[in-house]
DNA sequence: CCTCCACCGGAAAGTCCGGTCG
DNA sequence: CGACCGGACTTTCCGGTGGAGG
């Protein structure tokens, strides 16, 4: 078995690779190009010129779905604004914030502050009279608030603060950072602000204070999702970087972009299982990618997407789906919710567990059909009632690994229930 | 045609908890 | 620090219902 030393390594290198550098393939990589982008490039680089010429850019808000080249497309001009500013040698900073990460008018204030922070320390010589570093917690707001502009009046710049997600901040109820945001040019004398937000949800606006609305949505850009063609040539750009010569067919690009475009025009989607395919191909030596390593790749991405989804159920409803199981395992019969609810309540008692309602447990049931965990329908029995009739709609043995963890799986015939339902 | 089973599922009130404000 | 707030999760309450059996 055992080859001279190096072996293994040798002859894997020596097999033909799939890829030339998979990071082309990955959602976070920032291309130089967008295809079918154009229009939102140009107007958006059309307002992003100002800072160059030392004046204070409009506010942006970006709409656009998941995987619309929202966050790369600004990503990518921002990098070259500084680029470009640098060789002009312009004072033009760029900071980008995620809300789903950082989601308190606190946290913003602070991260933003130290943010700028380091880039002075960065570029000045004496720090001593800079403001100390704002911790993660602690400080009164209104303090951040101060400390920002102090930093941000160290010196005369244009800063651009972009905002993804910026949506979440309404839903969490902390949009009033943004008012802050937009009226704070008028608290600074040397440097100008400007405010990019990015949003998912198209209606988000309805739901924010007007006067929000009309300061920082000064100019709106609008990035549609992408049709199958469109995905298709994004698919092809990336994969002549991301994958070998001649390594994929044709007709898989055309699938995997038919299969994204399905799925509301997600180009990360897209992109994602186009690299799946490869690294299947990949693992079992292949020395192309084939449309069947597509289907198979495709089947996995849903396979972990479930797995996932199960680990992160809340408890009780791990418990719930585990009755489900366990009724199915036992016996193939109908399940309806009075049965799964009877197990449901002794596996509580079990575990010492809180024991929820009936009604709950039905809400539960319901949730859990939504995820496409089970399928629930109501069916009539006639005499004998009405019901949720239930099935399990994934692998028993997916549900038994992503339970497991913590709950104890016991034998449903070594559970007390209440009443034995009729034999025979 | 009526009954009545065994639930469904909307509405509203209650509980908890992390975060914010004064 | 305690009062207060809003959101997520639950419970409580309860009116509603398709159809087998009478």
């Amino acid at each position: 078995m055992q080859k001279k030393s190096g072996g293994i390594f040798k002859e894997l290198l020596e097999n033909k690779q799939i890829f030339k550098d998979r990071e082309y393939l990955r959602p976070s990589h920032i291309p130089e190009n967008f295809p079918h982008r154009d229009e939102q490039v140009n107007r958006l680089a059309r307002i992003w010129v100002a800072p160059l010429r030392g004046e204070t850019p409009s506010n942006v808000f970006i709409y656009g779905k998941t995987g619309t080249g929202k966050t790369a497309t600004v990503k990518y001009l921002m990098e070259e604004l500084e680029h470009v500013a640098g060789d002009l040698s312009r004072e033009v900073e760029v900071a980008y914030l995620n809300c789903e990460v950082v989601d308190t008018k606190y946290r913003i204030l602070a991260t933003l502050s130290n943010k700028i922070r380091e880039t002075l320390v960065g570029e000045i010589d004496d720090v001593s009279d800079l403001p100390e570093k704002v911790p993660m917690t602690g400080w009164p707001t209104d303090e951040v608030y101060g400390t920002l502009l102090t930093l941000l009046d160290y010196r005369k710049q244009v800063i651009i603060v972009t905002l993804d997600e910026i949506d979440r901040l309404v839903s969490k109820g902390t949009s009033d950072v943004l008012y802050l945001l937009s009226r704070i040019n008028s608290d600074l004398d040397n440097t100008k602000m400007g405010v990019v937000g990015i949003s998912n949800n198209l209606n988000f606006v309805s739901d924010l204070d007007p006067r929000i609305v009309s300061s920082l949505g000064e100019e709106e850009v609008v990035f549609p999702p992408y049709d199958a063609n469109q995905l298709e040539d994004i698919l092809e750009e990336r994969s002549e970087k991301g994958f070998a010569d001649g390594v994929i067919e044709e007709s898989v690009i055309n699938l995997c972009a038919a299969h994204a475009a399905r799925k509301h025009g997600d180009a990360r989607k897209a992109l994602d299982l186009l690299r799946n395919a490869g690294e299947i191909a990949e693992e079992e030596e292949a020395q192309k990618v084939t449309t069947d390593h597509v289907t198979r790749a495709s089947r996995k991405i849903e396979h972990d997407r479930m797995e996932e989804a199960i680990k992160s159920l809340p408890d009780q409803s791990k418990l719930v789906l585990l009755s489900v199981l366990l009724l199915q395992e036992r016996k193939a019969r109908k399940i309806g919710t009075g049965d799964i609810y009877e197990v449901y309540s002794s596996l509580c008692r079990q575990h010492g567990w809180d024991v929820l309602t009936r009604r709950r447990v039905s809400g539960l049931i319901s949730e859990l059909d939504m995820m496409g965990v089970i399928n629930a329908r109501v069916v009539s029995n006639g005499r004998y009632g009405r019901t949720k009739e239930v099935e399990l709609n994934v692998d028993p043995l997916q549900v038994r690994s992503a339970v497991q963890r913590e709950i104890y799986i016991q034998d449903l015939d070594s559970l007390p229930l209440s009443k034995q339902k009729k034999l025979g």
